[in-house]
Parts: structure tokens; C-alpha cells; sequence
DNA sequence: GTCTATAAATCGATAGAC
DNA sequence: GTCTATCGATTTATAGAC
């Protein structure tokens, strides 16, 4: 049941811990503009005073939010993949096998990276410095498979990563609108196609892309 | 200077289309919650109260804006294709091609689907019925580019149009974030990989894709 | 068609008691 | 660490004059 029990005093980081499940859940639904301060503390089973002595405004609570989960989803990634190499096709398609169990964060990150193209909006910096960083990421691991053949060296990493982002973003969008949509179906099809086109493992060969290692 | 000039009285139907342009700005930057009336009503140089004399409250300003702007779209690109019967890939592209003149329509797509998710966004509907409706164009498209012989008969078109309108989408939320990136570049870079895959043109014909013709 | 005035609710945030 | 009380600003929407 769940019952709320007024003025229940909880060690610091627990509280903590609660106001920031609670309002990622929160900002998932409604993004920043659309979630009170009310909401979360009602959520959370506080007032909304007691709410703000943990996080002192409602964009400190946001950007709590947001990199808070980022930790946990680089930490998850970083261990699964821990002291291998994977290809970009195998890093992404572990990634979406991921968020298809996490369909609130996958909302938070939707609605909050549209909401934050506004420059006045709390998480606008965030955002700029997150799309940049993940393109960086994926970018790299591009040119290592560059590197052991995987795709023709004409490729541009940068480009390439920026059309893979897009293509999860917006299957994501789509998979939170219509569930049945096959997010992770849909993104596999489209890996494989670029694996066995020009530019993929086959057409890199053709192209000399391997040609350093043999 | 523009100056705002109080009381001016104006047609009923040029005053709704000043009232939807302005919308239209405002929730293009700050999305449904993050924008005011006021906001509104201040750009077209109005009151509140003679803003909602026209649209009779936020809601049904925001669905005539969406509706609005899908019109016009609409209208455009059946004029520019009339008679003819253009492949998905140059649908696509002239699709692109005209987005990329009218970021602020891109961008009002961006924040209100994604802030629509939300089902008691105002929007929440009409989101869901967009991307039915543009889901089924783009895989009647891809039907008659296979009939062609464009594209192997094993594609599933439902999901390739899935696929096409999750890389528009999230290509344009990169596009308004970091506008060096090259929308329309990396969108064709994708379709001519498509095209030159073992489903495209070439794959189609090798995968017999194309032999009713021949 | 447009305005002023205002109602009624909600918002983020602060002050101060316990 | 949490609460009640409250301020001040803002919000959507209505009433009624011109």
C-alpha cells in the first residue's frame, strides 16, 4: 500500500536516492515545463519545501537527474563490455537490447533532449555537451573497425555516427509512441544492411579498406 | 519597428493566421507547457483575453497550429511530385531538401512529438495518427519502388519506413542542436548505402527483385 | 474584434518552527 | 530532515464594457 507517513526522517543519500527515481519518472512523463515540484514531492511522499531542502531549485533537480543516470548507463556498458573490443555494430545493438528494459529512461532522454533545444532551457548545455560526447564515442569505435577492416576506410566516422544516433533516436520515438513497433528488430535490420553494403565488412574488403592487415 | 498599435481591428481570418504563425514560434521554441498565452498574445500584439476570443483555449490553439502546418506541407509536396511518381529515395530527399529551408517547422515536429507522449498532452492524438498516417505514404512508396524492381521483394516496407522516418527524425534533433551538422548530407549518404545494399536496386535485381519487368 | 479587470488556481521559492 | 505557512509571480480562463 505504499501509505505515506508524514515527517518520516530518512538518512540524507536514501532521500536522495528516492527524490531522483521519483522525478526521472516524473520529468520521463511530463518533461521540465510540464512537472511540478508538487508532482515529485507527492511522489516521493514529502512536501514540496522538504523537496527543495535536497536539491535547492527545480534545475538542480533536473540536472541531478540527468547525469546521475548517465553514470549508471556508461558504468553498465563499460562493464559489459569490459576488456573486449566490440564493434559498433555489437555496442549498439547491446545498447537498444538495454533500452528496450528501460523504456521511462528512454522517455526522460526523448523528451527532455527535444525540450532542451530551447537555449533558456536548464539542460540546453547538457544536452549540446552529451550529443557531442556520444558522437565522439561512436565515432571511435567507427575508425578502430575501420581499422581491422570492418568498413571501408572512405567512410567518415563522424557521419556515420551522427546517422546511427539518428537512427536509434528516432526509433526510440517511435517505439515509445507505438509499442509494437520492434525498436531493436528495426535497428538490427538497418546494421546489417550497413554491414553488407559498399561501405560494410564486404564492400570495405572489395574497396581495400583491409588491405593493411593482409 | 513593428510597433504594436492596441485596439487595431483585423479581419477575423488575417488575425487567426498572425495568431498561428506566432503559436507556432512560440511552441516551436518552448514546446505546449513552456509556453504562455501571454507569450502568444504578446507576439502578435494582442491581449491574452483577445487571443483566446479567436482560439478558445490553449489546446485547441496548438492542434490548429499542428494542423495548420500539416496542410501546407501536405500541399507542397503534392504539387511538387503532381503527375509524376517519384522513388521513396527522391520523396525523401525533396522532403529534406524543403525542411531544411524551415527549421522552425522541423523544430515544432521535434518538441510537441516528443513532449505528446505524454497521453494527456493535448497533442497526444493527433502524434499518434501522424505517424500512422505518414508510416503507411512512405510504405505505399516503398511498395511500388519494389514493383519497380528499386527494392528487393523481401523487404518488409512498414519497417523500412519505420526505419527512414526514425533517421529523418533524429537527424533533424541533431540538425537544430548543433546546426553544422549536414541534415540532408547524412540523409542521403544513408539512402545511397540503401540503394547500393543488397535490398536496393542493385541487391533487388541479383535477389529477383525486379524479373516481373524483365 | 479587442480591451480592462479579475477570478481562481498553481507555480517556484523562502522563513521559521520542530 | 521535514514540516506549515506564506509570499509573489504567473497561469488559464471568464465577465463585461466599448
Amino acid at each position: 500500500m505504499a501509505e505515506r507517513i508524514e515527517g518520516l526522517r530518512l538518512p540524507r543519500t536514501q532521500r536522495r536516492q528516492q527524490i531522483l527515481a521519483a522525478a526521472a519518472q516524473a520529468f520521463a512523463e511530463t518533461g521540465f515545463h510540464g512537472t511540478s515540484l508538487a508532482d515529485v514531492a507527492t511522489r516521493v511522499g514529502v512536501s514540496q519545501p522538504g523537496l527543495l531542502h535536497h536539491y535547492p531549485n527545480k534545475q538542480a533537480l533536473i540536472l541531478a537527474v540527468l547525469e546521475e543516470r548517465d553514470e549508471v548507463q556508461t558504468h553498465y556498458l563499460d562493464e559489459l563490455f569490459r576488456g573486449q573490443d566490440p564493434s559498433v555494430v555489437d555496442w549498439l545493438t547491446a545498447l537498444c537490447a538495454r533500452n528496450v528494459e528501460q523504456p521511462e529512461l528512454v522517455r526522460l532522454y526523448t523528451v527532455t533532449a527535444a525540450e532542451s533545444l530551447d537555449p533558456a532551457h536548464p539542460a540546453h548545455e547538457y544536452f549540446q555537451n552529451r550529443y557531442q560526447r556520444i558522437r565522439g564515442v561512436i565515432a571511435r569505435r567507427i575508425v578502430l573497425d575501420q581499422e581491422k577492416g570492418r568498413f571501408a576506410p572512405t567512410v567518415d566516422p563522424e557521419g556515420l555516427a551522427s546517422e546511427l544516433i539518428a537512427l536509434m533516436d528516432g526509433l526510440q520515438l517511435q517505439w515509445l509512441m507505438q509499442p509494437p513497433v520492434d525498436m531493436c528488430r528495426l535497428l538490427e535490420a538497418s546494421l546489417q544492411r550497413l554491414a553488407a553494403g559498399p561501405d560494410g565488412a564486404v564492400g570495405a574488403v572489395r574497396q581495400g579498406g583491409a588491405r593493411r592487415d593482409g
